[in-house]
Order: structure tokens, then C-alpha cells, then sequence
RNA sequence: CGGAGUGUAGCUCAGCCUGGUAGAGCACCGUCUUCGGGAGGCGGGGGCCGGAGGUUCAAAUCCUCUCACUCCGACCA
């Protein structure tokens, strides 16, 4: 893509209603632009980014066997009153009326809606287990919505369910969630811890809350070193097979979220402990009948009789990780984005757009790395070099190839890496033989 | 929802206390110089001062109401 085209309105300044680190960088770096109090609108690059985290926990879900289907925003209010949940909800739910004078809401979650379609479809436990999710903008109509995207009212959010026969079944499901999980913050650049937690208004027994670190997070946590040091993606996993001794690998150790920390066992852990800011980015929850039965959703079992389907929920917060990525990797000139999810992989940086030379040696570059299969973003605006400088940095791409007279009249160019701020000067073809790798 | 603030040019803000021709920097347009880390000169365009009432000869400025947004707290992907 060439910057001369593209729609990236940076911002000099930050604006006045951004005070986290996230939000500044986001509204300067043209990501998004706030429509009302929570609500935004995102803008190419900002997409781009927000796309790039959805394919991550794409993959992630489908390998562990969760298929991808897509519910509607808008859902009956009866639906919601079989549940109870739609008194029990309250003003965070945004109540809608349509024509006919039917109460309707947007949802904030979609138990109600699932466990529907699954009662209307699936008689038998043969059927069973089932694990499906969709990616599905979201509102909760916040009373205090802050942090940018990190805490919308609406937002993008990945929500799995789980249906199975039985408890044993449900904690597969779960584990399978558990793992999925770890392996798709991992996979964006984060540490994420998971914690035990309490369920909420979701309901159920069994939860657990996925934090990631960063300095600028929302509340003090702490856990052991070894979360620290745990590495998912490396290894194969075989989500038909028992994770349980994988998921009790992690939940075996301490983690702790700020109200839920334990002074004595934290004495006892000594250098083994780590406290850090986290940032909630998914939760998991078994929740067993709690709508199956209220709804009606049963199969026959083996012995003919009717069970309520035992089930759990599984939420990532997929517009919240755009800003969370943000606020684990940044410096005071901008964003750093983790190669995975980057929207672009490189930045061109033409110095001297009046110098044939320089034109040349950049089109030439930009249609190497592009035939190559490499997303590059070009800066061949006609701009001050410092401009150039200024906003790559600040939009935070992993790598800037700058090409100038300079550099040219020797025959190279430098490549700078983000995240080091390293420069080295080096050959034009060493630079496309690395960039291209 | 309790508490505290802020709404003036695209952005950051001054002016308001003490009423009297609406300002600065950046951004934008033209031009000249500059040309490897957000340059400088000259010229120019752009605002019902959030909205509605009121007081006054006169309101961005004083008063009342309202709307929006932000921050702190309690709650949340």
C-alpha cells in the first residue's frame, strides 16, 4: 500500500479525552476514532490490526475443534426471559423496541441464543460433544465506559459454548478452551496468565479469567515465575487426547488476581513470585444446566432418558486485545507491534521523493517485497524525512526499510528493527533476502 | 450510580474572574528557502464560542436549564 493513498490521519497531538497509554496511541496512530462514550469507529489501520487478532483465535479455535458459526446482534427478549436473565441483567443490557412493539435487545452475550438453536437441533448424545463460536460485535451498555477500546460498550468479542452429555464431557470442552487460550495470547506476543475466578452473572462453578501483563494494567496480580517462562506454541498439542495434566501443569501453580491473593502461600513461593498489572483478555466458565434446564434443552442419553445438556462458555476479548497488545509493547515514539499481528510487516521509507534515484531504487523495492509476498506499507509521500520517521515509529511496524541518497550512492539501505531500535546499514539485497525470509 | 471536571478553528489550548470588533501554536492552501529524526519566511482560507432560555444598550464572558465528553470510585470481554 502506498501511504500517499491510504487513509492514516495521525495525529500530531494527543487528544484531549485520551488518558491511557492504548487510547493516546490509538487515536494518534489513526487506528479508530471515538463515536460516543464507548463506541468507535476503526479506521483502515486499525482494522487491519483487529482482523490480524481475529484470525490468530480463528485458527486456535478451529484447532481445537470449535466450529465457526454467526449469531445475530439483535436478539428476542423472550429468549431472555426463559433464561430469568432478562431482569437479572439490568440497565447494562441496551433494551431495543422494534415496529411492531416487540421487545428486543443487542446482545451482550449469547447463551440464550445458542442454547435455542441447539434445543431445536439435537435430540440424541450421539450428537454430542459440541463445540461452536462465533466472532460477533457485542454491547453492554457500560455505566462508565474508559480505556478506549479496552473497555467499550460495544466491542468484538470471540464467544465459544460447549454442549456435552456430561460433566466429564463439559471439562474436556473446558480444557480444550483452557489450552486454545494460552496458545492464542502466546501466539499475539503475550503472557497470559489464567486465574481462578468467580463466575458472575454468567453463573457456575468453574472459571478462570486469562490476564496478560503489562505495566499500565488495570489491576495488581501475581503468580508464579514458571507462567513466566511456559511456552504453548512450541509444542504440538492433541486437543482428542487428556489435557487435563496439561491444564493442571497451569492451574496447580499460584495465580492470583488482586482480591483473590494469598499472603502466606505468596511468602512461601519467595524469588518464585511475580507481581505484575494484568489486563483481562478472556474467561472461561463451566456452567453445566444452568439454561439448559431452564430452557429445555435436553437429549436422550444412553438409557433413553432425557438430560439437561451440560454446558460452558468461553470469551475472548478480541477489540480489548488491539488495546492490551498496545499496552504490553510500546515506547514514548509509538506502538510496537508483534510481527502476528502488525498490519503491516514492513515499512518503506522513500527520504527523498524528488530524487529520481531514490523513486526508483523504493518502486523497485516495494515490488520485490510485494511479489514476494510481503504486506508493506510505502511512504512516498512527498514529507520532511523526520515526518516519515516520526509516524512509522509511531505506527509501530516491525520493520522500517529506509531508503535515502545517502545511503544509495554506497548502495545501501538501513533496516530498522521496532521493537530494538537497532538500524544497521546493509546491501539492498541482504535487506530483501531478510525481509523476505 | 456517587464525586470532580471540561465543552472556543481539524488538533492542543488562551480569552471568561473584571461583559464592548474572537485569538495563538500546530494542521490545511499558495509561494520562497530548507532537505536523514515531527524545519523557517511571506501570504491566505477556516469558528452562531455544545444547545435553549434569561439579564443587559451590548454576552464566549453573568444567571438558569439542558446535552455531550472526560477523570476518580463501585462493577465488567
Amino acid at each position: 500500500m502506498r501511504l500517499s493513498a491510504y487513509f492514516l490521519p495521525t495525529l500530531k497531538e494527543t487528544p484531549a479525552e485520551a488518558q491511557i497509554v492504548s487510547h493516546r496511541l490509538m487515536l494518534r496512530a489513526g487506528m479508530v476514532r471515538q463515536s460516543s462514550a464507548g463506541i468507535y469507529s476503526w479506521l483502515p489501520l486499525g482494522f487491519r490490526v483487529l482482523k490480524n487478532i481475529e484470525r490468530i483465535v480463528r485458527e486456535e479455535q478451529d484447532a481445537a475443534g470449535c466450529q465457526e458459526i454467526l449469531m445475530p446482534t439483535i436478539q428476542p427478549a423472550d429468549l431472555w426471559r426463559e433464561s430469568g436473565r432478562y431482569d437479572d441483567y439490568g440497565p447494562e443490557m441496551l433494551r431495543i423496541t422494534d415496529r411492531h412493539e416487540r421487545d428486543m435487545l443487542y446482545g451482550p452475550t449469547n447463551e440464550e441464543q445458542i442454547t435455542d438453536i441447539f434445543r431445536h437441533s439435537v435430540r440424541s448424545y450421539r450428537e454430542l460433544p459440541k463445540l461452536l463460536y462465533h466472532i460477533q460485535w457485542k454491547f453492554r451498555d457500560e455505566v462508565r465506559p474508559r480505556f478506549g477500546v479496552m473497555r467499550g460498550r460495544e466491542f468484538l468479542m470471540k464467544d465459544s459454548y460447549s454442549f456435552d452429555v456430561d460433566k466429564p464431557g463439559a471439562m474436556r470442552a473446558y480444557n480444550k478452551m483452557f489450552i486454545a487460550y494460552l496458545r492464542t495470547f502466546e501466539r499475539m506476543g503475550l503472557k497470559a496468565i489464567p486465574m481462578r475466578a468467580e463466575s458472575g452473572p454468567i453463573g457456575g462453578d468453574t472459571s478462570h479469567e486469562f490476564l496478560i501483563l503489562a505495566d499500565t494494567g488495570e489491576s495488581e496480580v501475581a503468580c508464579h515465575r514458571d507462567f513466566i517462562d511456559a511456552d504453548l506454541v512450541a509444542s504440538d498439542i492433541d486437543y482428542e487426547g487428556d489435557l487435563q495434566h496439561l491444564v493442571d501443569g497451569f492451574t496447580d501453580k499460584y495465580a492470583a488476581t488482586d482480591d483473590e491473593r494469598d499472603p502466606a502461600k505468596e511468602k512461601e513461593l519467595g524469588d518464585a513470585l511475580v507481581i505484575a498489572r494484568g489486563i483481562e483478555v478472556g474467561h472461561i466458565f463451566y456452567f453445566g444446566t444452568k439454561y439448559s434446564k431452564s430452557m429445555g434443552a435436553v437429549v436422550a442419553g444412553p438409557d433413553g432418558e432425557e438430560t439437561a445438556l451440560e454446558m460452558g462458555s468461553y470469551g475472548i476479548g478480541v477489540s480489548r486485545l488491539v488495546g492490551a497488545i498496545i499496552e504490553a509493547s510500546h515506547d514514548d515514539a509509538g506502538i510496537i507491534w508483534p510481527e502476528s499481528v502488525a498490519p503491516f510487516k514492513v515499512g518503506l521509507l522513500n527520504l527523498k521523493t524528488d530524487d529520481d534515484g531514490c523513486v526508483a531504487a523504493c518502486d523497485d523495492i516495494y515490488a520485490k517485497l510485494r511479489g514476494a509476498g510481503v504486506e508493506v506499507l510505502y511512504d512516498d509521500r512527498p514529507e520532511r524525512a523526520g515526518v516519515k520517521f516520526a509516524d512509522m515509529d509511531l505506527i509501530g511496524l516491525p520493520w522500517q526499510l529506509v531508503v535515502g541518497p545517502r545511503g544509495l550512492k554506497s548502495g545501501t539501505v538501513e533496516v530498522k528493527e521496532r521493537k530494538t531500535g537497532e538500524r544497521p546499514e546493509m546491501p539492498l539485497e541482504t535487506a530483501l533476502a531478510q525481509l523476505t525470509a
